[in-house]
DNA sequence: CGCTTGCTTGGAGCGCACTCCAGGGTTTTA
DNA sequence: TAAAACCCTGGAGTGCGCTCCAAGCAAGCG
């Protein structure tokens, strides 16, 4: 299969994935399956881990990787931060105080606040926008408006 | 002067930018005034005029840059619609339409509507952002007081 | 007049976040 | 057991949005 996130992808009705999470302690999943439930390509996956943005993958014993629920949650927080704009270096340092151990605590706790005020001006500035853009709809739905009482004239 | 973004820029004590667009007659900016202003470098003024997503932009006699004020209006509209995660082609298509004259309204108002939608996406999607950090955020506080009470005891 | 500063152009370069390739080994299915 | 599908690695390539460079013209100042 050539590897790509918009091959054959099971869903359901409202278009959410079908592909279930197995229960914990038979968790085990391979890079494509993955893909599948995370909308990554399974480059992507293996690029992440180069990075260092990845805590330690298990692998079978020929070396390929068995990704476990827990990559699965690590994966998602990655999704959504990724969503706020945050660079990905600053994740690998978020990663890197994870994998460093408790003592880290305080310092993960500061980027999450300081992440959380980016988010919250962001949706600041993207409801700012939002104001400047139905203005200039309310403008052409006028302008369509006048348009067409000219036409019926 | 080194062009940049970050040099000497006149502000006032709320940090927004002192230097004022001039009453409508007399609006005639440089380059390096209009950066100023928009918070662009000059470079990417020209790059912008370069690819499409300028109107014809004034020229003095000697063939340098001459803004207007409606300039400044595009370019703040442009800096809106690059804060949506618009991609600069699209804002190009829409440049174009403005240019191609009034016949293109409909697809304008389509276009400003869907860029609507988009937005409103994101918006929900840094909400649910928002509320795992949040959730993340207790947690780290909750670790804390764990920590701090384990050290008093 | 020379000096500094700013503006002009086409084109090259950069950083980010992937995205893909070559060449090989593994696993599943018919 | 053989073909098809999948997985591995290091490294090269891509697209976007700038960002900068070289070489030259122009305006203001002492």
């Amino acid at each position: 299969m050539v590897e790509t996130t918009t091959g054959t992808r099971t869903e359901n009705c409202a278009g959410l994935p079908l592909y279930e999470r197995r229960p914990e302690g038979q968790d085990k999943y391979t890079i494509s399956e993955v893909a599948t439930l995370t909308g990554l390509t399974a480059h992507t996956l293996r690029w992440y881990e180069r990075i260092g943005l990845m805590p330690h993958i298990d692998r079978s014993h020929t070396g390929q990787r068995r990704y476990r629920n827990r990559d699965l949650d690590w994966l998602d927080l990655v999704g959504k931060l990724r969503l706020t704009g945050m660079p990905v270096a600053d994740m690998v340092r978020y990663a890197e105080l994870v994998r460093e151990g408790d003592h880290t605590y305080a310092e993960r706790f500061d980027l999450l606040k300081s992440t959380r005020e980016d988010v919250l001006a962001r949706i600041a500035e993207l409801q700012d926008t939002l104001s400047v853009l139905d203005r200039k709809i309310n403008f052409y739905a006028d302008a369509g408006q006048a348009l067409a009482s000219e036409r019926a004239s």
